[in-house]
DNA sequence: GCGTTGTTGGTACGCCGTACCAAAGCTTGG
DNA sequence: CCAAGCTTTGGTACGGCGTACCAACAACGC
């Protein structure tokens, strides 16, 4: 026993299977996805994903020696939905890195849990693929390494700030009135001239809830994201030279 | 008894102090900051701020109705630190902002742990100034408000994502050795032709270790954020007619 | 068949957030 | 100056968490 000594990292440690198990990581990830998904991150816990299975609870760390590993397990496979097709991948670096960046966005924003461990599992093989297409995006731009790492760098945390955002909870219901009502008085206290000002003269609470339901809307979510990508594209294409598409 | 019912945001109920109260919430909230600080954000735990102001525990529930409230307070605490002095202030646009973005990020790489709750305290008064702040930095754009609300967004979500990845945690000693003996099987297969070409032919470790050791340092990252920011700015003021700086 | 050892999962420990409620002490009316 | 009545304190307890430890089970090589 012992003859060698367990890896630190998990994607280099095999998954038991010699003596056919009744699970794999894969069934234990997507089952602890199917409940990240369905009631959030917080309900992902060791023992709920083992009694989803019909499995004891400790069975689960002969598959994974923490519960973090099996987050990152959860993250990988995310980032397995994040791959774009090879049929749809366009050729010119702007169009793909638009590609690349917006499908990541489509698939983060309907896994709001993702960000808060994302990162977690950087070397898993579904982020290296994704890492490997981010770099076939810009292969065509002419940049060396390390600015082929820093373009995909920035883009990677323009995107994942976005999502960040967008999916920050936001208060409804009645709530909504009450910070209405607290944001017209602070305004009024005169230390806020801009904001003042930005909400014109006498702007009706409707107009202010409006504004404020768009805010949160996800649609238009989705546009300030696209604006903000082209608008960081055209920069950085700009500061390094890089041809833009025909279109 | 419950003649006013309670708010639902801790901005609006007042903290107690009718019959002078032992602490106050500023109190709690920088004594949880200095956890925080000190030995990260899981070791913040309500029996650990009561035993490190000498309370008990459930003295802080009287200041605080959850622990989200008392992370709310955190993080606006947080805030007070990113304001940018009056006197710093410079009056071009592009400026102004890249000096809130700068000091947001270098305030919250100290703070590692403030992302995964930042924007629980969207309503916060220092939330609230550091919005007013950035609605002055770009009150010379001309701008009408949903405009200003998008630049501001994308340029935070931008601050947000870079600190996110810089944040990450990395893998350290031993294990780095590992990490490179790993990826170097997962290139070996051919799948990953573009992360091959990228280390180029025979790569010694020696040269992986290096950029491996770069791309984890805060300076360089701090680098690569600026020239992000930068790309994004121009490329946002120019789809929005927007004036450079002179210099 | 038996021994080896890969695989399962029960029990238990020390954390966590917080509901409930009794005690303590400030402040005011008399 | 005392009593009443409130604000403020904090003890106890509950259900949940991650996981260390280890006994039992079962698949395979012989």
């Amino acid at each position: 026993m012992a003859r060698d000594e367990e890896s630190a990292l998990i994607w280099t440690r095999p998954e038991p299977r010699t003596r056919r198990p009744k699970f794999t990581r894969e069934q234990i990830a997507s089952a602890a996805l199917a409940i990240a998904d369905a009631e959030g991150f917080a309900a992902v816990s060791m023992r709920r994903i083992a009694s989803e299975l019909g499995a004891g609870t400790m069975t689960l760390y002969y598959y994974v020696r923490t519960k973090d590993e099996l987050v990152a397990l959860m993250d990988d496979a995310l980032m397995g939905e994040v791959l774009v097709p090879a049929e749809e991948f366009p050729t010119h670096w702007y169009d793909a890195l638009t590609a690349v960046a917006t499908r990541t966005w489509d698939v983060l924003i309907r896994h709001p849990w993702a960000l808060h461990s994302l990162q977690s599992a950087p070397l898993g093989p579904n982020n290296m693929r994704h890492f490997e297409q981010s770099l076939a995006a810009v292969a065509d731009t002419g940049l060396d390494a390390a600015d082929k790492f820093a373009l995909l760098g920035i883009v990677d945390d323009y995107v994942h700030g976005s999502v960040l955002r967008a999916c920050a909870p936001t208060v409804s219901g009645e709530t909504v009135e009450e910070a209405l009502r607290y944001a017209e008085n602070l305004v009024a206290t005169g230390e806020f001239p801009q904001i003042q000002a930005l909400f014109g003269g006498d702007v009706p609470r409707e107009d202010s809830r409006h504004a404020y339901a768009q805010a949160v809307d996800v649609a238009s979510a989705r546009d300030r994201f696209l604006r903000g990508l082209s608008a960081l594209l055209d920069g950085v294409a700009a500061r390094m030279n890089l041809s833009l598409p025909p279109s």
